[in-house]
Parts: structure tokens; sequence; C-alpha cells
DNA sequence: AGCCAGTCGTGAACCGGTAAAGTGTCGATT
DNA sequence: AATCGACACTTTACCGGTTCACGACTGGCT
């Protein structure tokens, strides 16, 4: 071997400076890096001697590029921004996700779009490219388009949401269905007859459940006064849909949000509205973050540790990545927490 | 050239397959995919139709690897991974970073660190190893350890912080001094004179900014009844802290807190301990989520645009990448929204 | 001594692009 | 006719790792 290259300060450090100085082929620092069999104790410890020294450490993109996969998720969200930052939803899933992709010095890239088409292609470029080892997909559609090519792809994909529409990935999910018959029939119980359920857009996936298991439930109860309303999931249109329910001739005595933005903004309406909370009208909502205890009077909801929900989708995309995981994985059903805005409907 | 490789199923494809099918070589792919000179209009549509064809687009790692600079910027955050579920700050930031990122077509690489050093070690192997193309640093500390190391990386950054925390990297910051200045001044001016502050962390800078103008202030205004406690973000450590001031022989009839946070848990506190806001206790939250419409009565707040800070924060990065910027960039003041939680003390 | 197996390490090919130097063609200029 | 420059590509050398076939050396066994 030639001399070996000095440490040229200010040009990057790589692997052949470092088996430069250890005096061995960058192979065997690679080997020595990977712990592989095939390099003594004596020549590894020299390895690693020479890149503290030189302070290196291996580059990931090189090395993604020969065929490793990144330690980095990817998860993409189609919906406007500013709603992100409103719904505490997604946040809190996030923070679960990252509490266990910390552990294993992964990182979360994530990515807003604008379309199912633009985030199946981001998708396909993420994996094709090798930037993302794995992906999370959220926002399930009855038939979504993305499942056919994500499938092809034959990237470790985790989904959330129910078996049925996750179109045979693996997923974690919760008990919507039992949630929403849960809801009903504790608001019935409570005396209620016209009750109504305030859901996200009509095509999500999640909202469909709750929809047909509000339907179901209304009926086997006998009763008929139940509407439903889709919106989108901001507070604005959770307000306007409140409006209208309460305006109609046959108004409901209880409604149900579909998570606690909407419920909140509802409360307000109610308020404006000159009804009181829950004796002309009962609210429940959904996803019980800490807004629910801070209204007043605080809200009833069907709650659920998000938090929690994020650990085991990360859990479980590790577990696929490292082939031990298959199927669904079913994580506590969001339970009924009354507070002060559900009770019995006032007597007419 | 012998026979081009034809589009063999499974095997992914790459820009030799799109270069055979298109008849031409890998180079002049390259040059009509990165819109250069050197590549006539005919052969570059035959380009793009073979490419179209194959569903071919080029791997962004190897791409970073030659050199170019990722799509991605990072963000490591240096906190509790619960925490970030509970305070709106962080994620309405990064409702507007995403904002813009998203016009770009760019990512938001996101990663929770344990201490500076793992989050400084973290920004050299994201940036050496070619994983990003610039970082948002947040949460400056008074001779932040990140910054010579940062420093010497050369990697286009973005300080979230007042100039004069940020060691010199290109910042974006709110005047939390005067804000601060005029939170006090508002206090004073209903009649408090016995005002305490909840703040984050001592070693925090803009914590220390605002403790600095706080202290000012009050001495300015002649009064000698502030105190000041330092804690975490949490809403329990803000309770905990309220607690404290409120059980201390000379109460303070007024407490400005550092987040909405620790506002909220504030008032709950004192509603816990049976005294009246505002009559008894004015508080004052700051960053003004929708928090602070919640609760009852609603809180008065220092407030500002965060998404429109994250907006802000990531146009900067944005310029600096593209070299058309440099220096700091201020966005507007919090100011002061009054609701409900501040009023005249008791008279005694 | 001769053979075999095992250990340690080397060297070259490869991952999929980019960039800069090199080649060939053609019309215009001297 | 020879020279020149512009254009349209092709060739080749990287970027910084991983992988794997192969060689050199060692020790044990017959």
């Amino acid at each position: 071997m030639s001399t070996p290259a000095p440490h040229v300060p200010g040009r990057r450090v790589t692997i052949n400076d470092v088996a430069a100085v250890a005096g061995v082929s960058k192979g065997a620092v690679s080997m020595a890096f990977n712990n592989r069999p095939g390099v003594s104790p004596t020549t590894r410890d020299r390895i690693f001697a020479a890149a503290r020294e030189l302070g290196w450490s291996p580059n990931q993109t090189a090395r993604n590029l020969s065929g490793r996969r990144a330690g980095i998720v990817g998860l993409a969200i189609c919906r406007p921004a500013r709603l992100l930052g409103l719904e505490p939803f997604y946040m809190e899933f996030i923070s679960g996700l990252e509490d266990v992709l910390a552990e294993r010095s992964c990182s979360l890239l994530l990515r807003l779009v604008r379309d199912l088409d633009e985030e199946t292609a981001l998708y396909q470029e993420w994996w094709r490219g090798r930037t993302v080892g794995g992906a999370i997909l959220v926002d399930f559609h009855r038939d979504d388009p993305r499942i056919p090519p994500l499938r092809a792809l034959g990237m470790p994909v985790v989904a959330v949401g129910h078996p049925s529409l996750t179109g045979g990935f693996p997923s974690v999910w919760t008990d919507d269905a039992s949630a929403a018959a849960e809801a009903v029939r504790y608001l019935a119980a409570l005396g209620h007859r016209r009750i109504a359920r305030v859901g996200g857009p009509a095509g999500l996936g999640h909202s469909g459940i709750r929809a047909a298991a509000f339907e179901a439930t209304m009926a086997e109860l006998g009763l008929n006064g139940g509407r439903q309303v889709a919106t989108g999931f901001v507070g604005e249109e959770g307000a306007r849909a409140t409006r209208g329910l309460l305006m109609s001739p046959d108004r409901p005595t209880a409604i149900v949000y579909d998570n606690d933005i909407m419920a909140v903004a509802g409360a307000a309406v109610a308020s404006e509205m000159g009804l009181s909370v829950p004796d002309d009208v009962s609210l429940l909502a959904w996803d019980d973050s800490q807004l629910c205890r801070l209204t007043h009077p605080p809200l009833s909801a069907m709650s659920h540790d998000v938090h929690h929900f994020g650990e085991e989708v990360a859990r479980t995309l590790f577990g696929i990545i490292e082939g031990t995981h298959r199927g669904a994985r079913q994580v506590p059903t969001p339970s009924l927490t009354p507070r002060g805005s559900t009770g019995p409907p006032r007597r007419t």
C-alpha cells in the first residue's frame, strides 16, 4: 500500500480515511462496523480507534444505496396543514410514534399531501428511492385507491384502520363499531330518542364504520330519530353541522361527534343559541384530548389513549420490518368517559 | 451498443433501463431529468416517454450520494415525547413548516432526542450522511453547546430564537422581551403589585429573556412584589408551581405563564383552591392556542400566530439553502389578548 | 512432508445516480 | 480545403459505502 492519505481537514472523512489510518482495507472497516465475522479482535479495535480519532461514522446515504434500508419511517398525511395544528389527535399519535422510534434511533419522515394520488406517488418514490425503510398508512377510505399500487411495491407498511378497510396490510385498529354502539346505547339509556351524529368525511373508512354502527344500534333499539351529518374535521364545520341540527324542527337531544374539536365547537354553538348543555342537548366527543376537560361543562367523550395507539403502531411496524409480525393488532376500544356534557334530556 | 436490457419485471427499474428504452446513454437521461442543456427536444421527449412507460423516477438516495442535497429538512426536538402531544405549540409550529415544505415537495425529518449531545451528534450524522439539506434548531440555551460543532459543520441552519442566543446562525424570532414587558405593564395597570411568573426551564434562552424583562419591568415600575418560578413545560409542573405560589403568605394577585398548558393547569389549581379568577388571582397565558378560549373563564394570553411563525422559519431556511438569505428575521411580537382571566385585583 | 480446514483480510464489483471531459458531426468562417 | 465552434451526445470517474469470491497464512493431523 502506498502512503496512507493523511486526514486533510476540510475534506469530508470517509471509510477510506479510516481504513488508511487503521492500515486495513475499507472492506475490513465495513465488516468491523457491521460486526460481522472475519475481523480479528485486535484489528477491530484498531479500526474503532481510527474511526474515533477521525470522528467517522458510516454515511447513511451510501449505506442505503447499497441495499440496507434506512432507519427512517415515512408518514404522509392527506389533510390541510392548519388542521394538523388544531387537532390534538395527530400530535398525540405522532408523539407515540416518536417515543418508540427514538428508542431505536429512528426518525419520522413527515409530509403533507394534497390528494391520495400524490400520496401514492410519494410512497413509491420513498421506497424505490430507499429513503424510508417502511411506512405508516392512515385515513383509509372504502376501496382505498392506495392499496393496489402500494401492495405491488412490497414496502413494509402498517395500516392504521379496521382490517376490513386496509386491504390485507397488517393493521392496528380500535373497535370503532363497538364504541359507536356503546355511545348510542348510553345516550338511549339516558332517555334520548333523537340522537344525531356529526361525522367526518363520508368516504373515510372509520367514519363509515361508525356511521353504520350508529344506524344499526339505533335500529336495534327501535329508535328512528337518528340523523347523521358528514363534514370535514375542523371546528367550523362541526359548528355549522351543529347549528343545522339544532335549528331543525325536530332537533336532536343528543349529538355524538367524530372528534373533539368538532364537539368543542358544537358546545360553543349550543351556548351561542342559548341552549343549555346537557339539559337541552347532550354532547359526546370522540378521542378525548385535554380539550374535553377544559370546556364548561367538561365534555363526555369516547376516550382512548392515542399516544399508546401511536406506540403500538410503531412497534407493529418494526415487527413487520423485522419479519416477526403479520396480521392485525387491536388496541383497546375507546371507552365512555362521562363528564358534564351528557345527561337525561329535559322532559317535554 | 448490445441488446438493450428489456425491463425484467421484478427487478427495480433504474436509469439504465430508461436509457436502454430511449436508446441513449444514462448520462443523457440524467441531463434530461435535470433539465440541463445538451439534449435535443426530440431526444428529451423520447427519454421522458421511456421514463413514463417504465414508471421511473430518479432514486433520491443515489442522487444525494453524488453531491446533490436532499429535499428533506431535519428537526430534532429535545423534549419528552408526551409533552409534544400535549403542547399545542409544537404541532402548530410544525403545521406551519409543513405548509411551506409541502409547496416545494420537501419533507420534514423529525426526531426526539434525550439531550443536546445526542442532538448534535444526530445533526452531524444527518448532514455528513447527506440525509438532510438543512435543519431547524430550536430551544436555544444560553451559551448553547450545540453552536460550535454545528457551526463547524457548515450545514444550512435556521435558528429559532433571539439573535443573542443563536450564536450567529440566521434566526427567526419574536420579541419576547417586549411581550413580557407588556404583560407586566398591563397587569400593573390593572392594579396588581404582586405579580408572579411561572417560566420554563431556567437554562432555556427565551425563558431567560422573558425572566430578565419581567424583572426589569417590575423594577422600572417600582414594584418589588415580583416572583419567578422556573419549571418544566408540562401541566403538572405548572400546577405545582401555581399551588406553591398561591399557598405562600404573600400570594401574588396575578400570574404570567410561559405557555398555555401551564396556564390552564394553573386555572384548575385556582379553582381547586376555591380562589376565583380573576377576582382573587389573574392568570395570563402565553402562545394562545385554542385551549385558552375553552377554559372558564377564558384565558387572557400573549398571543401570536404560531402557524405563521413556522411558515416564516421554513421560508427562511429555503432562503439560506439557496443562498439568498442571511441574518435574522423577526416575526410579530406576541400581543396581549385580554379575556376573562385577568382583571383588577380584589380590594384588600 | 503433505494435505486440509479455518481464520483473517484483500480487491473488485456493485448500488443508482451526477458531472466533467471526450468524441463525432455539421455548418460557417477564413 | 482547412479550421473552428456549437451542439448532441457518450464515456468515464466519482459519491461512500456493502458484499462476496478469492488468496495468504496458520495449525493440526496423518
